[in-house]
DNA sequence: CGCCCAGTTGAATTGGCTCAATAGTCGTGG
DNA sequence: CCACGACTATTGAGCCAATTCAACTGGGCG
């Protein structure tokens, strides 16, 4: 319940809290508190009224929805990443639904606070501005994502996405279960067992959760990654020196306990449509 | 080139200028311009920079994605609703191209003038936070149905939200060509066909562009709308009496010439992610 | 009158899903 | 320490859905 020093380092470093103030910062975490839920537990249902904003610091977080008996992962997060944020801003009920995958550390800010800072403070309200429109692209990734490509597309695109978060290794371990993650690209997990022997043919070695890369150029010759679909790598010129934002996407940065100031501290931010 | 009075009044009855004083309306419009373009011009391509946020307020406009020769149509807008907010305020590249379906009326909005008023005024701030918001929700919207519906299935609530857009009538005018609509549901012009072919045994009848339904009870036992996907009819309770909200969503309101206050004035905002 | 294009229809093919059976893994408890 | 049960992952077979290719229809416009 009390929030240690080292926690609330974590939190200033995320892109909501960076610019803000300590007036600001104070208002904004007013009534927060920390909570520790174990693997599997649901923080949210999908139609749930929202009250607090969530800031994940350790563990994994599957945001799902479901529809007549189906369900679909929407996303995987990891630390540190916010998530919720649109259903707060608005008051409105959540989309998805929230469980924690493994153990996790969650941080719960008041969606009051928040949104009565975001009123009153311009600059905080630009960062929540800026977070939101990086989840709003994040989904918009998604959809083309699903539309324009076909499972095994999917597939290696995520792998070759992988692979950039794990310093471009020729071997990565996968993240999730195969399960969540045959959800996450949207297909069964059958499907997802012979969309891996398809890319045997690229080179691509499965064992258990260790995926390697023995051909990456006729990996990346299928998959065809694009910086308008994927959020990795060649990366388009940016106006500024724009720094973290457009996070979300499928999966978000990893995060052990040590200090990776400039890359780690992303979101699960989502940005909004048009 | 110079904005007519009337149109002015349309663009401050947006959800984004609502609530507005003369003088920071004044910031945000600074060196905005009205454009009228044929249909089937491209406003914007896949990757460019956005310089300007995008008013349209007679016409339609289609946004759509691509990848490797294929294409997907992401949504259609119709009046009045605004576009690529996110990239605006991100200063960042296009994820979607732009172009008229009909020949439309677009007001253009200086990016750099936005950007500059919503860091310096909170309430303008959170305006957008609630339009991002309500964008991000739309896409969220978009994937659920997309991973979680079979074609007919989706093509079944295209029509019911259609069906409440236009009164509730029996009998609705498909707004787009058929084309279009295909690929905004992410099917096959052919496949769409057959899916409407299935929907006679739901007393669905197809006469051209004009759908009526005989037995509005067995479709919507078939589609199973729901408040967390669909954006029309049941809408679970909103905690304070928000008023325009959750726009977007594959399609926008119609907006004739006329005056309907509450019902019209909605976006084509989409909400951010988690 | 005839072209062009949207829409529809049919047949063949592909891809994804379902169902079912098997093999490996982990954790529990005897 | 080992045996058991629960679960994940994989593989095969059959099925349903969707895509592709192709031909045909009908309406609008020159």
């Amino acid at each position: 319940m009390p929030i240690r020093p080292a926690d609330l380092d974590r939190i200033r470093a995320l892109p909501l809290f960076m610019g803000a103030s300590p007036a600001v910062f104070r208002d904004a975490t007013a009534g927060a508190f920390l909570q520790r839920f174990p693997a599997g537990t649901t923080l949210l249902m999908e139609g749930d009224p929202v009250d607090f904003l969530y800031v994940l610091l350790s563990g994994s977080v599957e945001l799902q929805g479901s529809w007549k008996e189906k369900e679909s992962t929407l996303a995987v997060l990891r630390p540190v990443s916010t998530f919720i944020l649109a259903a707060v801003m608005l008051e409105a009920q959540a989309l998805m639904s929230a469980r924690t995958l493994e153990p996790s550390q969650i941080l719960m800010l008041s969606g009051e606070a928040l949104r009565r800072t975001a009123r009153q403070d311009a600059d905080f309200g630009f960062a929540v501005i800026q977070e939101l429109a990086g989840c709003y692209r994040g989904v918009v990734r998604t959809v083309k994502a699903q539309k324009l490509r076909g499972g095994v597309e999917r597939l290696a695109n995520y792998l070759l996405a992988q692979c950039a978060r794990q310093q471009n290794e020729a071997r990565i371990i996968l993240p999730h279960e195969k399960r969540v993650l045959a959800s996450l690209l949207g297909m069964t997990p059958e499907n997802l067992s012979r969309a891996f022997a398809q890319l045997s043919d690229y080179g691509v070695h499965v064992r258990g959760a260790q995926i390697s890369f023995e051909r990456p150029r006729a990996l990346k010759r299928l998959a065809r990654p694009s910086a308008l679909i994927d959020n990795h790598a060649p990366a388009a010129l940016h106006p500024a020196g724009k720094a973290a934002s457009e996070t979300w996407s499928t999966d978000t940065e990893e995060e052990g306990g040590g200090a990776q100031p400039p890359k780690a501290a992303r979101f699960g931010v989502s940005p909004k449509f048009p």
